[in-house]
DNA sequence: AGATTTGACGATACTAAGTCTCAAATACTA
DNA sequence: TAGTATTTGAGACTTAGTATCGTCAAATCT
């Protein structure tokens, strides 16, 4: 996606177009392999902390980029690129992310759901690599 | 899992038996909802921060409890009933856990796993529910 | 039992990640 | 272009967890 799809996106939500808005689309477009809100922070050293984490937020919630979260719990953000519902797979070494959507998963997420007391409102689904960069072998 | 078992296991693994670890014993295998470790140290107001920290550590590696993560990332800690892999089905609302473990979940991800680039070292499967005493359908 | 060794404790300082506040700046609207 | 609601950002604050290090106590040895 480039910035301006993604701002237009932002705009027909109703948000304004603003100089640290358009910043942040920049930086987040160009950053195909996800990024922690830190490295967004010191890559925006102009744009207020306040901003960046709001305007993740804006963009998370506008399906824009994804919040998926390392082993340890640390959060990166991920451009999404898939329209529809997804799953990721990250390399635990690089931080580098592959989009992923399995009909058989949902399936059985369904099917597990009516084993379960009471209703799933929401699963997720993350599977650490090494991608061939990094050690993995290469399938 | 009674106290004197889990502190067994603690034992076998090289660790000393002592006070503030019983005391976390005895707390933690009452709460079989799950808790947060904030929640364990107000329990226990005369065990230190650190302490309370480093015996989940412990007790995480021992598998003797679960360390997930609720939707918006808040960790929280379950006992584990399991001795096998597994993953947690939680109550957004009350923070109820389920255990589950379903053949088929496992064989799908080794099947997705041979699709992406890289070797699979690890996946993370959680599934949020409204429990049947918070409201969801029972099933 | 008493002495020794070493692991564990906990008060406190610190770090990291993110949120809140509010006056000032800015983008849209008419 | 003036009016107004939204957005910004410096910095204070919060929350969750880690590091430090002198003190303490559990296991081991004699
Ligand atoms: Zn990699
Ligand atoms: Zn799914
Ligand atoms: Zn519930
Ligand atoms: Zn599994």
């Amino acid at each position: 996606m480039d910035p301006t799809t993604l701002l237009a996106i932002l705009e027909d939500r109703g948000y304004r177009l603003t100089g640290p808005r358009r910043r942040v689309a920049e930086v987040v477009v160009g950053k195909a392999d996800g990024f922690t809100a830190e490295e967004l922070c010191s890559a925006l050293p102009n744009v207020g902390r306040a901003t960046v984490y709001r305007t993740l937020k804006l963009l998370v919630d506008a399906t824009i980029i994804c919040k998926l979260a390392m082993p340890d719990g640390e959060p990166r953000y991920t451009p999404s690129h898939a329209g529809y519902h997804h799953h990721h797979a990250v390399c635990v070494d690089c931080g580098a992310i592959q989009e992923f959507r399995d009909s058989t998963v949902e399936r059985v997420v369904k099917a597990i759901g009516s084993d379960l007391e009471g209703q799933i409102v929401g699963h997720r689904i993350e599977f650490f690599i090494q991608c061939g960069k990094c050690g993995g072998r290469v399938s």
